[in-house]
DNA sequence: AGCACGCCGACT
DNA sequence: GTCGGCGTGCTC
């Protein structure tokens, strides 16, 4: 019986993002799987392709069936319930199949194609070339990765170019017939002018040329590709295809001496070699076999080319060292027992540990206080999955911020933990990918990617800090984390835990809906008592005739602080820094007047800007509210801040971490390090230093100017304040001694401000309801931001016109469906060099909504023409820019 | 997006 | 008979 693959084809547009049928040739009946890769025919020049197999179908109305040319790899790449996955995420993020592939394997798996013309037969002036294929590739062999994929034997070509492992030669043309050179030149002759111009081509370059290239020499000329095919028919060319894959290199590049040790320390004695640089190199070497590349130029100090140099003058080679890569080999790690637990997080193990049993698919809000305890929580809760054979994972919101999060599931777990985040190389990913699908390890802790584990029987799933926004993804597919962990709990009958301190509107309102569950845990596991909470007033710290960016108050405790040696954060949030415009003198801000969002200060023309729904005004010149000429956009940076600090704190020491001091790969940590080992005074930062950490010695945190987080742009800019100044506030007494905080803003009166000081999430969160409902925004409706890009900005336009139209005809205003005014520019109005436009619709319900904007990528699609015009669709964005 | 295919006029 | 060029339609 024919054996026929469901296929889908890889780096695809939307357009042929579909399932097609190959045949299935008898030698791969066995061997191929569900969740392979194959290499098959496409199009109409069959070019191959690389295409994931999806599915088995017995027959197929379709006929002129292809075969499948190759598969490439020896065991799934995609379990099938990741392939289910990725057809939901088709329709719930207008991507391909491809792209959601693309978020559960390892960077750099892909197989690129490559197709080698060659002069055929035995022919004088293609010397080596021709049928001889000495590089070892012909019997499909494939070089140094050890994986899955592939399933050629082994090799090492150690050619100095760094060649990545091919396989699978495989003829497409004729039966590559041998003729005589006389009978060759004979043919030669007889060719027309573009024919001979191709094989000229290919002999001028040693008789094999790659396909893309000869095009390129080829030029503008016409019928190459008719011309190349003749060839090959008559049996003058072979068109061969080779398979590759980028290697991830296990190897790290390393140096050793190249000639007699002796040798060496004579020349450095006799002064042959006189640059200290080389020297330090030397004598490095001279006591190490051999060194990594990267140590050599750290720890002697030199760059690449120093070691070039040597390389040249023969004093040191470069060879390839295996490595077992290991992310986490910087850390010790102690190993820890289960604490017990406290009553409340006794009752909270005992209920989450019932929904676990039940072997069905449960969601619940854990929503604990900064230090109640919640990782021990999640600790325990992972050893009882892990008991009953399930796996889980562990996602954190950004994982290089949070080395210690990671190290206590380490501590807890050993080896049966992998780590996965953004700051790993392409190669370790690849590694901890493979420790995942192969089963060797059974939790896995890590960022926002971490999701789409290839477990095959996760028990249970962490969301921790479930109120970030890293989880949101900005690239396409823009895929919310929680989305997918609810997705696959549901698939796998497993358990799926937000936690957080500050629960994000939207999840808590869920909870109090009943339709997730809700635990809740008010108490410090450790007797730290929350810290006390002072509100400054900077209105009034201005009338006093305080103009500098420290109130009184704040002022005497952070001498306090300096003089008893104990620690002081002090926090300033530079987002919407010097974009919004705030009245010094009554706090306000102003506000759209449909929106009631924060209006952005654009310079340019002096006006403000609502992101939202583009609505535009003047700036004003004196306060709309008070009339005060107190008014004007606001904001200071943390550098400001240092100057200003060592100006009226002469003896502290300092130490600030934003974007622009923690650029290097540890810097990060680095800086905190330092912060907290010389004791330095005072560590000012934007919100980084508000995210995990325990510094016992903080005693008071300080946010200067609470407006500037409300002054966001954004719906959210309540919710995040809330957040950001409970976190903030966290910071303060970790240790034994109490904390201070002190909030300095404009607005004493705002309810995420009094909230947070009060540390009462209760209140704010029915505040904010009540707005959210009232305005309609989420959760209470669901905005969709449709983005229509050109490099032309009147095609963008037009194309942005017809998305609108299309929308405007689709939405029904009786159930409550909105579409804002538009097209308006986006406030990114160009990005990379393409102009932007935008429209933004509400929708009370998911699945409509959905499918009207399904149905307008495909409409979009069908008219986009030839014009480069993209679009992008966003439900629920974390970011309106 | 490629690419083949078909068709036409120009050149030789 | 070829070459260059362009419009059309398809991708298992």
């Amino acid at each position: 019986m024919k054996k026929i693959a469901v296929v889908v084809i890889n780096g695809t547009t939307r357009d042929f993002d579909r399932e097609y049928h190959y045949i299935v040739p008898e030698e791969f009946h066995e061997k191929l799987e569900v969740g392979m890769r194959v290499i098959v025919p496409f199009g109409r020049g069959s070019r191959p392709k690389e295409g994931y197999v999806i599915g088995f179908a017995d027959n197929s109305e379709f006929d002129g069936l292809k075969e499948i040319k190759k598969v490439v790899d020896k065991k799934p790449v995609l379990l099938p319930s990741q392939i289910d996955l990725a057809a939901w995420m088709k329709r719930r993020y207008f991507c391909t199949y491809s792209q959601a592939f693309r978020c559960m394997l390892p960077p750099g798996i892909d197989v690129r194609s490559l197709q080698i013309v060659e002069l055929a037969g035995g022919d004088n002036r293609a010397d080596g070339s021709g049928f001889a294929d000495d590089g070892g590739s012909a019997d499909g062999s494939c070089c140094t990765h050890d994986n899955g994929s592939a399933d050629g034997s082994c090799c090492t070509h150690d050619s100095g170019v760094r060649t990545d492992g091919n396989f699978a030669v495989q003829g497409r043309s004729g039966d590559g017939s041998c003729h005589g050179p006389g009978l060759y030149d004979e043919a030669y002759k007889d060719l027309t002018p573009n024919k001979k111009l191709l094989i000229d081509l290919i002999s001028s370059n040693d008789g094999s040329i790659e396909y893309e290239e000869l095009k390129k020499l080829y030029g503008r000329k016409s019928n190459f590709g008719r011309n190349l095919e003749e060839l090959a028919d008559q049996g003058l060319v072979r068109i061969t295809e080779q398979y590759s894959s980028a290697v991830r290199a296990k190897t790290v590049r390393a140096a050793c001496l190249a000639m007699p040790p002796e040798e060496v320390s004579s020349d450095i004695e006799t002064g042959v070699i006189k640059r200290i640089q080389q020297i330090r190199v030397l004598e490095m070497l001279l006591e190490n076999e051999y060194i990594a590349v990267q140590d050599l130029m750290r720890f002697a100090g030199v760059s690449a080319s120093v070691l070039d140099t040597l390389s040249k003058y023969g004093y040191i080679s470069y060879m390839d060292l295996e490595v077992k890569r290991d992310p986490l080999r910087h850390r010790k790690v102690e190993p820890t027992e289960p604490m017990e637990p406290t009553r409340e997080q006794k009752t909270v193990l005992e209920n989450i540990k019932a929904l676990i049993d039940t072997g069905k698919f449960h969601e619940v809000l854990l929503h604990g206080v900064t230090g109640s305890g919640k990782t021990e929580v999640y600790l325990q809760l992972i050893q009882y999955v892990l008991d009953r054979g399930r796996q889980a994972i562990v996602l954190v919101p950004e994982i290089s911020l949070t080395p210690q999060m990671v190290d206590r599931f380490r501590g807890r777990f050993g080896d049966m933990v992998a780590v996965m985040h953004s700051r790993l190389s392409p190669g370790e990913r690849y590694d901890q990918w493979r420790l995942i699908r192969d089963g060797n390890v059974k939790v896995v802790v890590g960022a926002r990617s971490a999701i789409f584990a290839p477990f095959d029987r996760p028990g249970l799933v962490i969301i921790d800090e479930e109120h970030e926004t890293t989880y949101k993804s900005e690239t396409t597919p823009k895929y919310h984390a929680a989305q997918i962990a609810a997705k696959r709990c549901m698939y796998s009958g497993a358990v799926l835990i937000y936690g957080s301190a500050t629960p994000s509107v939207s999840t808590y309102q869920r909870a109090l809906e009943g339709r997730i569950g809700l635990a809740v845990m008010r108490e410090r596991a450790n007797e730290m008592v929350m810290p006390g909470v002072a509100m400054v007033d900077m209105r009034k710290e201005l009338e006093l005739g305080n103009k500098t960016i420290f109130s009184i108050l704040l002022s005497a405790e952070i001498e306090k602080n300096i003089a008893s040696g104990q620690q002081t954060m002090l926090f300033l949030n530079k987002r919407g820094y010097a974009s919004f415009v705030l009245c010094r003198n009554c706090g306000i801000r102003l506000k759209c007047r449909h929106c009631s969002i924060t209006m952005t200060y654009h310079s340019i023309d002096d006006r403000l800007i609502c992101h939202y729904c583009g609505y535009t005004v003047k700036m004003p010149s004196v306060c709309p509210k008070c009339g005060s000429g107190h008014i004007r956009q606001f904001g200071i940076g943390t550098q400001k801040v240092e100057e200003e600090l060592h100006k009226y704190f002469p003896d502290a020491s300092v130490i600030r971490m934003d974007m622009d001091t923690t650029t290097g790969k540890r810097s990060h940590e680095e800086i905190l390090d330092t912060f907290r080992k010389e004791n330095i005074n005072i560590l000012i930062g934007t919100q980084m230093i508000a995210k995990g950490h325990d510094f016992p010695n903080v005693t008071l945190v300080g946010v200067l100017v609470a407006d500037s987080m409300l002054g966001m742009d954004d719906f959210r800019a309540s919710e995040r304040t809330f957040q950001l100044l409970t976190q903030v506030a966290g910071r303060a007494g970790r240790g034994s001694m109490p904390g201070r905080v002190i909030i300095q803003t404009y607005n004493t009166e705002d309810y995420s401000i009094t909230a947070a000081s009060r540390h009462d999430y209760e209140t704010f969160f029915r505040q904010e309801q009540q707005i959210r409902k009232r305005l309609c925004y989420p959760p209470f409706t669901h905005i969709a931001m449709v983005v229509v890009s050109s490099v032309n900005d009147r095609i963008a336009l037009s194309k942005a016109k017809d998305a609108y139209d299309f929308l405007a005809g689709g939405f029904d205003a009786s159930a409550g469906d909105e579409l804002l005014p538009g097209p308006v520019r986006a406030p990114i109005a160009r990005l990379r060099n393409r102009y932007r436009w935008r429209v933004i619709a509400k929708c009370g319900s998911l699945s409509r909504l959905s499918a009207i904007l399904s149905r307008l990528t495909d409409h979009f699609m069908k008219n986009r023409g030839k014009s480069d015009a993209d679009i992008s669709i966003d439900i629920d964005p974390t970011s309106m820019m």
